[in-house]
RNA sequence: GGCGGAGUAGCUCAGUUGGUUAGAGCAGCGGAAUCAUAAUCCGCGUGUCGGGGGUUCAAGUCCCUCCUCCGCUACCA
């Protein structure tokens, strides 16, 4: 039994998220907590919504309406979302909280006292019209290089060349379309991650474990050019968390808020903060899991996340914690994800491509979507979502591989034996076979999981499921029960245990169908089964069952269709 | 441009520290069975392992080189 926390990267606030940003940290992160916890470890599961920014005050400015009000609305329809997709979480939290106010606070004021901390003048492009500065992206003009009209204030998207805002022609913004710009002298303060350098790299090559995508771009930032650079913590909005020193005002930051990208990760631990406040729990509560001088040098932490934020959770966010000079948990492993690519292209949240997580839910139960996603995870490569394959893989594997393990194998006890595991009969060959071979594939199964192979996981948890089909074809009940009824009786107790362990050890995967199983089967989850005893014989005769109704429905080539041709534009 | 990933059967992918006739799932073909959601089970693959060169008794696996695709490249988050 350990300590496990895990983190899954917080999604972004300003909209529904689509499935891509499910697989790419969510969802594999529910997998793993969910089997940690059902191999008796005792776990934190943390995520919640990251909610700074200029996008979100964009997005609060279009639908008209103040921006803490809309953050508030968006994070319930993200929690709402999770819990559709019924992801475990602990504690679902907000990096507006005032907990993660207080420690953003905290944090920049023991950096400033280590003087890690620098204030730096510099220029930024003013929107008169919009009455904010412009981030870089947010300032369109025309290439100075190839031409193109619609080039971004720090890149070309036509010739991909790099830009400084500056550089455009007839610049403009992006926002309100308005010419009026100017260059203003703005003051903000800097983390001096090149301080910290060696440190963090030294840190790096101490994870031997990690995978190769995850410290090739730590090692990229480190090492590329002029070495790691310092970098801007704050902004100039008005949504935010108000830059402080610790408790102190920090003269000249007045009105500046922090950047999003220094506060997100600190809600990591203000969220366990969050967590027990809401319950009235005292601090050592959440402390444990994140002070290594409170407990957490017995915590094993791993995160979750997409690539593009492997840079933040490497680098900056491990710069913070260190640069405090306090003993924070820092994370043990970190698991990454490529993209989810929809017929071809990216999933896109801006141009409204793919499918989005509220119309997935409207179509499908999760199960469907947990499955077919985690056992096609992105892990070694981008992975391609089409209809076909979806449609092609959860029929297969949940409908006719397991649904119908399930369904042939109750309906053939009710109508011979009744609806109760039957009795007599001693464990047959073909019994004694399947049992060795789906002990071994459980430890292949518990081990994949364990090293979160996710893919490798489903693959062998369908091998486990295939291994009933194998075996009540070699063992024939339906011939046995002619002439020998004893044995059929033995070989359905077996296949009725195989239900309930699939049941115990596909929970992970598609908990409401397991759920549903053990409700139906009345039986507990009980522990995770380590033995042919646990494994196989929890049923004994006389346990009476109901039979299911049908647990995995197919999905009908009209259906598959018909959203496939619905889902091929932008989402109105 | 730099860094990284990928290129293996029609499709999606495994291939551990180089070692016996290169594997799995799906699709396809043939068969068995008929308990079941026409579901299941068994059998069937002459694949220039992207091209070329090299090291080695032996390379998909190591080295060099070339080609193609993808991602990241630091004030979008």
């Amino acid at each position: 039994m350990a300590r496990i926390l895990i983190t899954s990267a917080i999604p972004y606030i300003n909209g529904i998220k689509h499935l891509g940003n499910l697989v790419g940290s969510q969802l594999p992160a529910d997998l793993y907590a969910r089997f940690a916890r059902a191999r008796g470890h005792e776990v934190m599961f943390l995520c919640g919504t990251d909610e700074h920014g200029t996008p979100a005050e964009l997005a609060a400015a279009k639908a008209g309406i103040p921006v803490a009000e809309y953050c508030a609305q968006m994070h319930e329809v993200q929690a709402g979302l999770a819990k559709g997709f019924r992801l475990s979480f602990d504690h679902f939290g907000r990096s507006s909280s005032p907990q993660n106010q207080a420690l953003t606070q905290h944090f920049a004021g023991r950096l400033a006292e280590h003087g890690l901390i620098e204030e730096v003048t510099e220029l930024q492009v003013y929107s008169n019209a919009d009455r904010r500065f412009l981030p870089d992206r947010y300032i369109e003009g025309t290439c100075p290089n190839c031409g193109y009209d619609k080039a971004r204030g720090d890149q070309c998207e036509n010739c991909t060349i790099q830009l400084n805002p500056t550089d455009l022609i007839n610049p403009r913004s992006a926002i309100s379309g308005s010419n009026d710009l100017e260059v203003r002298e703005t003051r903000h303060l800097y983390l001096r991650q090149s301080a910290l350098k060696d440190d963090l790299d030294a840190w790096i090559d101490s994870q031997k474990d990690w995978p190769i995508l995850t410290t090739s771009i730590a090692k990229k930032w480190l090492h590329d050019g002029d070495g790691l650079q310092d970098r801007g913590i704050t902004r100039d909005l008005d949504w935010g968390v108000p830059v402080k020193r610790g408790t102190e005002d920090w003269p000249g930051m007045e009105g500046k808020v922090f950047y999003v990208w220094f506060d997100a990760p600190i809600a990591y631990i203000a969220c366990a903060k969050e967590w027990t406040d809401a319950q009235g729990k005292p601090d050592a509560a959440w402390r444990r899991w994140w002070r290594t001088d409170e407990g957490a040098d017995a915590v094993r932490y791993v995160q979750f996340m997409g690539k593009d934020n492997v840079p933040f959770h490497t680098l900056s966010f491990p710069a913070t914690l260190m640069g405090s000079g306090e003993p924070w948990k820092r994370v043990d492993y970190i698991k990454s994800f490529n993209y989810l690519t929809y017929d071809g292209g990216q999933f896109s949240t801006s141009q409204g491509r793919g499918i989005f997580q509220d119309q997935a839910l409207k179509l499908l139960p999760a199960d469907y979507w947990r499955w077919w996603l985690l056992s096609n995870a992105p892990e070694s490569g981008d992975a391609e979502f089409t209809w076909e394959k979806f449609q092609q893989g959860v029929n297969k594997d949940l409908a006719d591989v397991l649904g119908n393990f399930v369904s042939r194998v109750t309906k053939f006890c009710r109508s011979k034996f009744g609806e109760a595991v039957p009795e007599g009969g001693e464990t047959t060959a073909e019994g004694a076979k399947a049992r060795a071979e789906i002990m071994a594939r459980l430890a292949a199964y518990t081990a994949h999981m364990d090293a979160i192979e996710v893919r490798k996981a489903a693959a062998e948890l369908r091998a486990i499921w295939v291994a009933g089909n194998e075996f009540l074809q070699e063992a024939a009940p339906w011939s046995t029960i002619k002439t020998e009824p004893a044995r059929a009786a033995a070989d359905i107790r077996l296949a009725l245990n195989l239900i309930r362990l699939y049941a115990v050890v596909s929970e992970p995967f598609i908990p409401d169908a397991a759920a549903m199983l053990l409700e139906t089967l009345a039986t507990e989850r009980g522990a995770w089964p380590e033995t042919e005893e646990a494994a196989f014989e929890r049923l004994q005769p006389g346990h009476a069952f109901r039979v299911p109704e049908t647990l995995f429905a197919k999905i009908p080539d009209e259906d598959r269709a018909a959203w496939a041709e619905r889902f091929s534009g932008q989402r109105a």
